[in-house]
DNA sequence: TTATTCGGAAATTAAAAACA
DNA sequence: GTTTTTAATTTCCGAATAAT
């Protein structure tokens, strides 16, 4: 490139033409254009604390360390002497009572207004015995995901993950149940016969992906719960 | 064929951080 | 204090497109 001049003219910056820099200009000029100089320039440079890329360094470091002791974590959960971390089965561990009663807590007393998707005494009777239905623990398993990922909602006293109530934690916690429910689900044939809660299942892994800006994935399930709505013929009056 | 548009590479600049 | 690094802005090359 040849030496930039110092100032490019109004006209020729916005054209995005080399600009000679006097007044009027050659490209002005050939076009009986007016040159003007009008511009105000801009400040160049960093504004503020520069320190972006080391904090997204520190911040990505920080994930990663917190994910590894979270594996370790879900691995000492799953590593009973029956169980087979590949099975589609639910995880001993990973989605307690304790989780489930805050998570719902927190969905009906915060969400339920917005997204009036489930009813708490039905919920919560089905809850007591999610390990014996994949239904079922995937629909809770995913309400916890989704709840997880609220502003305002905390991890359990208990902290079912170990993360020490680091700041990011209650992302990694809705992260593993998210793929928690979906391991669970994609184990059984939920499509053959859909029931309200698989639908519910598919809306609030739409409403996981979306939070976790997964646009692909959201609208992937929010369809799938609008086809399963179809099926059961919930679109008729 | 000539003129125009515009995506984006390269250059420029200045603020923040690092260093002596 | 000076130097280095980084990020924001500007210039304008050159490919694509439109006009003649």
């Amino acid at each position: 490139m040849s030496a930039a001049i110092k100032r490019a003219c109004d006209a020729c910056h916005r054209r995005k033409v080399k600009c000679d820099g006097i007044n009027p200009c050659r490209n002005c000029s050939t076009a009986q254009l007016s040159c003007t100089y009008n511009a105000i320039p801009q400040k160049k440079g960093p504004k503020g604390s520069r320190a972006k890329v080391i904090s997204e360094l520190r911040e990505t470091q920080r994930q990663t360390s917190l994910a590894a002791r979270v594996q370790n974590r879900v691995a000492g959960l799953t590593a009973g002497p029956s169980q087979n971390p590949t099975t589609a089965g639910p995880s001993p561990g990973m989605v307690t009572g304790e989780l489930v009663k805050e998570c719902l807590e927190f969905f009906f007393a915060h969400m339920y207004s917005t997204m009036p998707i489930l009813v708490r005494q039905k919920v919560e009777q089905q809850a007591m015995f999610m390990e014996q239905n994949r239904d079922v623990y995937c629909l809770v398993t995913a309400l916890c995901a989704f709840v997880m990922l609220q502003p305002g909602m905390t991890m359990p006293p208990s902290d079912p993950y170990n993360l020490d109530m680091m700041p990011g934690s209650n992302l990694i916690a809705s992260t593993l149940l998210l793929e928690e429910a979906m391991r669970v689900r994609n184990g059984y044939e939920y499509l053959d016969s859909p029931t309200l809660n698989s639908i519910a299942t598919s809306y609030l892994l739409f409403a996981c992906y979306y939070g976790v800006e997964s646009h692909n994935k959201a609208w992937f399930y929010l369809r799938e719960a609008s086809t399963m709505m179809h099926m059961l013929d919930m679109h008729k009056e």
